[in-house]
RNA sequence: GCCCGCGUGGCGGAAUUGGCAGACGCACAGGACUUAAAAUCCUGAGUUCGCGAGAACGUAUCGGUUCAAAUCCGAUCGCGGGCACCA
């Protein structure tokens, strides 16, 4: 067959028949299919690429044969870093660069065949895009979700950047290895935070894979616990966060992070010079040395004593970078008895341990960690654990000095970055009337082009005077622009819900829009999004819902995870490795469905692994045979004669025919393509026996291999088509509808039984396929293997499992 | 350190969720066709022992539950991923 042709001729087709758009019209079912959409970093598409759209469309085709209205929209996420770091070095303008490889890729993504609505295409660098993002921005800040707070971010001294989150790997800079600092910054933040329980909570309702579920339960990271207040002796009072209240009593010393608002209030002149050293110091500290948890614990006193809320007595205050000024209140209490960082801490500098907490039965060597019997702490003493915590946190709540608290480890989400390649933050600076948002009718705040990139990094649009200067919309006076521009994860967080309208010039979407496609079905994408994209696109949502503009509270109802594809070595596929295998060869070679066809059958979807390319010439060598075989069937005349023979050999064809159809309509569903594919193949082996009668039931014949096309459609669409316009067939294959199983081909007169005595197998015979359990054990009695091997022992007991065994146990 | 996942032939991977381990393929071996090779087709194969019918062993290791364990439970080893001073 001639691959490139007749794939060419079928997108053709497909193409002109308009069969990818979603038909708004129809009476069926919507079924939205999305794949994460793709950056456009390097010019062409690479296998991951490849693994992650070929398959997935495989499965929208399934679910349109299926009868459903499929919604299978593709895009990219155009805007990021790489692009000016690109332009920095080659001095290639960004968008010039993005839109060159844009349009490679969407011109590689076309030759895949796969059913991409482009119709609804969106490019989130676009005017008509990035104009919506910001948009969203305003609604948040209108809603009080999006706020400027100064805040200690990640900054790269070499590339003088700040540096997102994710682009700093073990403490160092990803791009040049440089150790990041933290540096206090003014930034824009969403409130995520707002919505911790609720991201949580609806972590239940989903169709996820638990170990993405999981990861975002321990990024939330909720943890309950108790608010306790201290005073300090010269009349400041704090809060500390704690979950183990039913240590109070052992409490020796109190710690603030030294970025704490009351950490130089509370200094006495006699420290202030080591205090003021010491914040310096711990400002100063390197990521990767605050990454460490084995680095030892530094810290100063602040010369000031706090009163113990339920002792009365007076224990010390330390500064100390080990308390985090980000989580809880920015202060603990300290109990070194009874927790491994306080001990470490109040060993080097010699404060008291006191033990307040006794493990059931046994002596115990501090610290001692877990849960225990309460002792030295008057009232309390004999309770255990969260008896005693319940306890006591509802004595301070009585003594009105605090009580249970949740606390979460989800930060809210930094949104500003200090590059140019992004959407530009709608907020203007005026001297008379502050922070002021730039009115919706104005937007898009353009992205000028006239840019300079910068060999050291800094932000060219804050230099871009004809940008910064404008007029403050309230007063009209002269006003600076926000130089900064939006972190390219708020792009994403929402371009699912554009695609539903895309070309709404209005709003960034019609409600009833997005209420008719929403939410996503199936998503289809790389595990690395779990802890961003994924619960950023959460968040967006139900922020949206509670504004009003949206009426459900999740995004994407089913995921799933490709897997990695890794070089032929088994390590990434990376440029250092020097193993990137290209799909292009293999497409030019073997043809695009041949490739999709082994990704699909080569590896777990879900899993992944190391490519190879022995796999791909057997996936080719099917598809060779299917369409000699096809040819051959193909060319067969029906003969008037009506009586054609349905006897065993008939019966085991239809057999084989719907077994196949069932187990791969479930494999298909279940994005288990491989096995799908066995199952194909094993279908092709039952007709090529069939085929090798003599007398042969044609129409059977005929009818079997239609079926066997259809079944191969969604994962080869090409060659199906062919093969389906050479059997006659009427319309697309694409088009039809997927075969279904007949129960009552599935049954079979007789069954393949395993007889076991004593759980060993002794025999396999076939039994009637209709017999009870009665039947069956006469039967397995009946037989001269079992009798002879039973001799005269007594059967003391019989299992039967229906249709696979018969189990005697003998004594 | 903590959390999660995984471990099956020479290889990629199956196993109806506790019921015949190794589907389907790759690679391999033997055969057919061919002057020969390639391609194609047929046959074989978990491992070990045995000429043989066959037997024993076998899903990382050890132990347990069960008529029955790759699957459930406990411990150990190994690999991968995530988090990382979150009090």
């Amino acid at each position: 067959m001639d691959m490139k042709r007749i794939e060419k001729k079928w997108q053709q087709q497909w193409e002109r028949a308009k069969l990818a758009h979603f038909d708004k019209k129809s009476e069926a079912p919507k079924f939205y299919v999305l794949e994460m959409f793709s950056y456009p970093s390097g010019a062409k598409l690479h296998i991951g690429h490849w693994y992650n759209y070929g398959p997935a469309d495989s499965y929208a085709r399934f679910k349109r044969m299926q009868g459903y209205n499929v919604f299978q929209p593709m895009g990219f996420d155009a805007f990021g870093l790489p692009a000016e770091n690109y332009a920095i070095k080659t001095g290639v303008h960004p968008k010039d660069s993005t839109e060159t490889n844009i349009a490679t890729m969407e011109e590689q993504l076309r030759a895949m065949g796969a059913l991409f609505d482009w119709s609804a295409e969106v490019k989130t660098c676009n005017e008509n895009y990035y104009r919506w993002t910001q948009w969203m921005f305003l609604q948040l800040y209108k809603k009080g979700l999006a706020y400027r707070k100064e805040a200690p971010v990640n900054w790269c001294p070499s590339c003088r950047t700040v540096l997102a989150n994710e682009q700093v790997e073990g403490g160092v800079c990803e791009r040049c290895s440089t150790p990041v600092v933290r540096k206090n910054l003014t930034q824009w933040f969403f409130k995520i935070t707002d919505y911790a329980e609720e991201l949580l909570t609806g972590l239940d309702t989903l169709d996820w894979p638990e170990k993405t579920k999981n990861m975002q339960r321990n990024w939330i990271g909720k943890s309950t616990g108790c608010e306790i207040e201290f005073k300090a002796e010269s009349g400041e009072s704090f809060r500390v966060y704690t979950t183990r209240c039913d240590t109070v009593f052992g409490v020796t010393y109190v710690v603030l992070a030294p970025e704490h608002p009351l950490a130089r209030k509370l200094t006495t002149p006699e420290q202030r010079d080591a205090v003021e050293a010491y914040i310096d110091y711990a400002a100063r500290a390197s990521e990767i040395e605050r990454l460490s948890s084995t680095r030892e614990k530094t810290g100063v006193f602040t010369g000031s004593y706090a009163i113990h809320p339920l002792t009365g007595k007076r224990i010390p205050i330390y500064l100390a970078d080990y308390v985090l000024a980000s989580y809880g209140t920015g202060a603990v209490m300290a109990v070194p008895a009874h927790d491994e960082r306080d001990f470490a801490f109040a060993t080097k500098y010699n404060l008291p341990i006191v033990k307040v907490i006794e493990k059931k039965g046994g002596e115990t060597k501090l610290p001692f960690c877990e849960d225990g019997i309460v002792r030295g702490s008057v009232d309390f003493d004999g309770l255990f654990g969260e008896e005693a915590r319940d306890a006591i946190a509802a004595h301070i709540s009585k003594l009105g000095k605090g009580g249970k608290k949740i606390n979460y480890r989800l930060r809210d989400w930094l949104v500003s970055r200090q590059r140019y390649w992004g959407a530009p933050i709608p907020i203007v600076y005026c001297d008379n009337c502050g922070t002021v948002p730039v009115p919706e009718k104005d937007l898009p705040v353009r992205l000028p082009y006239d840019v300079e990139f910068r060999p050291d990094g800094k932000s060219p649009l804050a230099k871009h005077e004809k940008f910064m200067n404008t007029v403050c919309p309230v007063c009209g006076r002269p006003a600076r622009r926000d130089p900064d521009t939006l972190d390219t994860f708020v792009c994403s967080s929402w371009y699912y819900l554009r695609y539903t309208d895309s070309h709404n010039d209005k709003a960034p979407f019609d409600r009833e829009a997005a209420d008719r496609l929403m939410p996503v079905d199936t998503y289809v994408g790389g595990a690395e999004h779990a802890c961003m994209h994924l619960l950023y696109a959460r968040f967006f949502t139900k922020a949206l819902r509670d504004m009003g503009y949206l009426d459900f509270d999740e995004p994407f109802k089913r995921l799933v995870h490709q897997g990695v594809i890794l070089g032929p070595d088994g390590n990434r596929m990376s440029k250092s490795h020097g193993n990137i295998v290209s799909p292009d060869e293999y497409v030019k070679e073997y043809g695009s469905d041949a490739f999709r066809l082994y990704l699909m059958f080569g590896f777990s979807y879900t899993e992944g692994g190391p490519w190879n390319d022995s796999g791909i010439k057997a996936v080719s060598k099917f598809l060779e045979r299917v369409e000699k075989t096809v040819q051959k069937v193909a060319g067969y005349k029906v003969p008037r004669d009506p009586a054609f023979p349905y006897g065993q050999a008939e019966k085991a064809l239809d057999y084989a025919r719907h077994f196949a159809i069932s187990r791969i309509t479930k494999d298909l569903e279940a994005f288990s393509f491989n096995t799908a594919i066995a199952r194909l193949m094993e279908l092709l082996n039952a007709i090529v026996a069939y085929d090798g009668n003599d007398a042969k039931n044609i129409p059977l014949l005929k009818d079997t291999v239609k079926d066997f096309i259809l079944l191969l459609t969604p994962c080869a669409p090409h060659v199906s088509e062919e093969l389906w316009e050479m059997m006659g067939g009427r319309g697309f294959a694409a088009e039809q509808d997927f075969p279904k199983a007949d129960p009552e081909k599935l049954v079979l007169d007789e069954t393949e039984y395993a007889v076991q005595i004593n759980s060993k197998i002794v025999v396999r015979t076939m039994l009637p396929s209709s017999a009870g359990e009665e039947e069956l054990r006469a039967a397995v009695l009946a037989l001269p293997e079992i009798s002879a091997a039973i001799g005269t022992r007594t059967v003391r007991k019989c299992i039967v499992v229906k249709g696979r065994l018969v189990n005697l146990i003998v004594g």
